[in-house]
RNA sequence: CGCGGGGUGGAGCAGCCCGGUAGCUCGGAUGGCUCAUAACCAUCAGGUCGCAGGUUCAAAUCCUGCCCCCGCAACCA
């Protein structure tokens, strides 16, 4: 057996419905978490919910309840979710779990010797209860747009994390890759941003600016900002610090997160591990954005993809298919609906559910259903376990696709079919057609097993068929064709 | 002069580091086959490899200048 694992996926805001880009975030994770359940290892999966802040204060003012009850009938969006997209997560954290909350808060005690009361000064609208920067205020002439006041020069008291003092540190464990940002462009960024060295980073806000939070310890007008609060939901949920376990876990092998959200990953989240005395996450996967037909996803230009639909018109693997191999893992990439349904009936009906079908076909009609001694086959397995491990996941199923056209060009060259018509006369080609077909069942096999990580449905289903050595009675053909979007070939014929 | 990535046949990409047949997937055309989800297989379609110079026997690949696009730079998944 191999050793513990752990993975986790960022904590999304519970302030909206969940989107494609969380989905992401989960798909990634669980693809990485199938990959090393299935060579032996024990993983730890965390996903969860951030509760905490202003936003969602006001959000729940606005409907006339609590907080906590508003994030309570929000989080069960983004759980299901995870359900959906066929995650098999082991934890999930609310930053509102009392343990959390706790743990957040004897955080703060163990990182007192790198924090430190400061002065925060800055542009404030009273309407947002929020401050602005520099650069937005100059762009609206010093006045809020929204509510039409100007922005006061305000200064409040602030607790600040030393995040200075360990800019040698944090800055020497990304350029050696002791915690390693993939892709390395991500890296390159980062290291410039900090050039300068890491900034400290203010760590609380007043009560009577923030009052959804975690209060600060032993000072009632304090309450821990956001951040400081959600980064640490990836220990906490570990148990730390006080509950068994944690230690066979941390630190974690990957952190899967948006490109938007590297900076606090890289500058805010490795000070406070360092002022705990922890070790630092092996790697962070940073992901880009889906677009649109190269637009940006957004609310107002009403191009919003929904996972959810897509799922149940093609159903998961369909969608997790597009997603791991179609968005590229490292970067940003780009959805339609007809970009999407090509992929689903040329790459997993015409290549993979037709190879499946004809395979099994064969040996119905040819050997009543016998398959015979599957040999293991022997391709090549290098350039997919090279790109699993370099986090290209997209790089991976490519590889897989290789070896689906392989099958479909070795029956065409062998062309069990002729073999046939002679298998009744001539013993050696009923042992020859035999071969030929226990051979491509063997490489079915194959690749249903590279196929587990990304489409365990379809994974298991294939095994279903073949396993047993007599073909299974199947339930349909394995990707049917879908014309929603794309114009069916059937009917253009005709036009 | 902020840092970085990129401009290759209709679309999306690889090749460039280690110069010398321009390759892959999809789409299109033709042919083959009939085991299969009107599928599969083969071949072809001939693209100034952003522009202009330079180095070289030889450059998509190295050097210089220019044009254009994009990412980060700013609490946008």
């Amino acid at each position: 057996m191999g050793k513990n694992l752990y993975i986790t996926t960022a904590i999304p805001y519970a302030n909206a419905k969940p989107h494609i880009g969380n989905a992401l975030d989960y798909l990634l994770a669980d693809i990485w978490s199938r990959y090393q359940k299935q060579n032996g290892h024990a993983v730890r999966f965390q996903v969860g919910t951030d509760e905490h802040g202003n936003k969602i204060a006001a959000k729940a003012a606005e409907l006339g309840v609590e907080p906590k009850a508003y994030t309570d009938q929000m989080y069960g969006n983004f759980q299901s979710l995870m359900n959906k997209v066929g995650a098999e997560y082991t934890d999930f954290v609310r930053t509102t779990d009392e343990h959390h909350v706790a743990a957040v808060q004897w955080i703060w005690q163990k990182l007192q010797p790198y924090i430190y009361k400061g002065t925060y000064e800055g542009w404030y609208c009273v309407g947002h209860e929020a401050f602005f920067t520099d650069k937005e205020v100059e762009a609206t002439s010093g006045v809020c747009p929204d509510h039409q006041k100007p922005y006061e020069r305000v200064s409040e008291e602030n607790y600040y994390l030393r995040a200075s003092a360990f800019t040698d540190k944090v800055r020497e464990a990304i350029t050696h890759n002791r915690m390693q940002i993939v892709p390395e462009f991500r890296k390159n960024e980062f290291l410039d941003l900090i050039k300068d060295g890491l900034k400290d980073v203010s760590i609380s806000r007043p009560r009577k600016h923030l009052s959804w939070g975690v209060p600060v310890p032993n000072d009632p007008d304090q309450v821990v900002y956001v951040w400081l609060d959600a980064l640490a939901n990836y220990i906490t949920v570990l148990g730390y610090p006080d509950q068994e376990g944690w230690r066979e876990f941390w630190p974690a092998d990957v952190q899967v997160i948006g490109k938007d959200i590297l900076r606090f990953h890289a500058g805010i989240w490795p000070p406070m591990l360092l002022g705990l005395e922890l070790s630092l996450p092996k790697k962070l996967l940073v992901h880009g954005f889906v677009n649109v037909g190269n637009a940006k996803m957004s609310k107002s230009v009403g191009n919003v993809v929904d996972p959810n639909e897509v799922i149940d018109q093609y159903g998961l693997d369909a969608f997790r298919y597009f997603f791991a191999r179609h968005i590229p893992t490292q970067d940003d990439g780009d959805f339609t609906w007809e970009k999407f349904e090509n992929a689903y009936n040329t790459e997993l009906g015409n290549d993979l559910g037709n190879v499946v079908q004809r395979v099994a076909s064969m040996i119905s009609r040819y050997q009543a259903g016998v398959i015979g001694d599957a040999p293991q086959t022997e391709h090549d397995m290098k350039p997919y376990r090279d790109a699993m491990y370099a986090l290209t996941f997209d790089i991976a199923l490519d590889e897989v696709w290789v070896m689906v056209r392989g099958l479909n060009q070795y029956l065409e060259t062998v062309k069990p079919w002729v073999i046939a018509k002679t298998k009744d006369t001539d013993a050696d080609a009923a042992s020859h057609l035999s071969e030929v077909l226990a051979q491509s069942v063997g490489t079915l096999l194959q690749i249903a097993d590279l196929l587990v990580p990304f489409l365990p449905d379809t994974a298991n289903k294939i095994h279903k068929i073949f396993e047993t050595g007599i073909i299974a009675d199947q339930q349909g053909v394995l990707f049917p064709k879908i014309h929603q979007h794309t114009p069916d070939p059937r009917t253009k014929k005709e036009a």
